[in-house]
DNA sequence: GAACTTCTTGACCACACGGTCAAGCGCTCG
DNA sequence: CGAGCGCTTGACCGTGTGGTCAAGAAGTTC
């Protein structure tokens, strides 16, 4: 199924994903039909199994894609600041403020981890994630500003009050971003600091 | 749809819940059929629709049971302590004990997270569970125990933590209670305490 | 403009799903 | 015993699905 294409084909492919995304999160992954995704954008059936193998094929493609944009935020966000701390918090702030600008992957991503076919590859995103994280908490343990606790428990529990705090305030309410932001900020670094 | 139910009757309706929420857990909602749950039971069709009006309703039923359950798992432990801020702690660690010994029901919340008929749902059961937790901090406040913030927040970011946790140390990961409780306590109390 | 590749069409297929129902079983109670 | 009701059966139905494919349009290359 690997095939050449031009760059008109790129672009095809690129919309077709794009605008899946968007049916999934309103509809779920289920309910949307491969016929929906294609009529919704005035083209033939044929057009969807030109560029990809199968459905399947095309959700993992989203999950993969979406993940090395968000990852690719994180790391601009952090660029070489010195004090692990202010990385971490600046990690969370642009994980936020992704998540703010890319609202609909959120109930994909959801779908996904229930799904014993994307769950693995979700899971591999995440592993991705917490290890990034786990690096500038032992960063901060050597330099006496992190408590001395299991780096990797402190990073799952940061990672869980940021996901609790976007689905909450920014995909549910949508509230302003810097608002939730802050309030993870503080919780997370006082979790981490120790009391 | 309202029937008169015998014990028999009943029992056949326990039955299918729970072994419905089995195969949910391990195949998801949508692969796992009508046909599949009454076959894997030695059963015919029509049962299931004795019982249940729609393999919709039959999920309802499943989020709305673990529900109550694990609510008043939570308030069995909480009792009559006084310190609220111990009432936490219980509370965490009530939890945790009962994803561990539910651990099915983690993927079927995760799905009916995922899918908007289903999604009000488990949003109400998680605001219950919030406000119980808000009334504890906010007496955690009032008495100097807990930093004063909003405590909407300090409750999501709690609720967060355990929920992290759970999934990766109990769920994925099939690790002892008290190891991943004691973590998301630490964590949790820091965070609430303010630094 | 012929030859060739990339891309598009939409009718079509096999099949599995949720749900129905006429028929019948078996327990209980008078 | 037999009437009545709770419960069970499983063939059946309509619908909608993911996926196929023969045919041809559009674009590119010599």
């Amino acid at each position: 199924m690997r095939r050449r294409l031009t760059q008109r084909g790129k672009e095809r492919r690129r919309q077709l994903v794009d605008h899946a995304a968007v049916l999934f999160a309103e509809r779920g992954y289920h309910p949307t039909s491969v016929a929906d995704i294609v009529e919704s954008l005035g083209v033939g059936k044929g057009v969807f199994y030109w560029y990809f193998s199968s459905k399947e094929e095309l959700l993992a493609e989203i999950l993969k894609s979406s993940h090395q944009e968000l990852r690719r935020r994180q790391q601009q966000a952090i660029a070489d600041e010195p004090n692990p701390v202010v990385r971490i918090e600046l990690g969370i702030r642009a994980s936020m403020q992704w998540f703010f600008e890319h609202r609909r992957y959120f109930t994909i991503f959801q779908f996904a981890a229930s799904d014993e076919r994307f769950a693995p590859v979700l899971r591999r995103n995440q592993e991705v994630a917490i290890a990034d994280a786990v690096h500038h908490i032992k960063d901060g343990i050597v330099e006496g500003l992190v408590a001395d606790q299991d780096p990797e428990v402190l990073a799952q529990a940061v990672v869980g009050v940021v996901e609790q705090l976007t689905q909450t305030y920014i995909f549910e309410r949508n509230e302003p971003v810097d608002q939730a932001a802050d309030a993870a900020v503080s919780f997370c670094l006082s979790g981490l600091t120790g009391t």
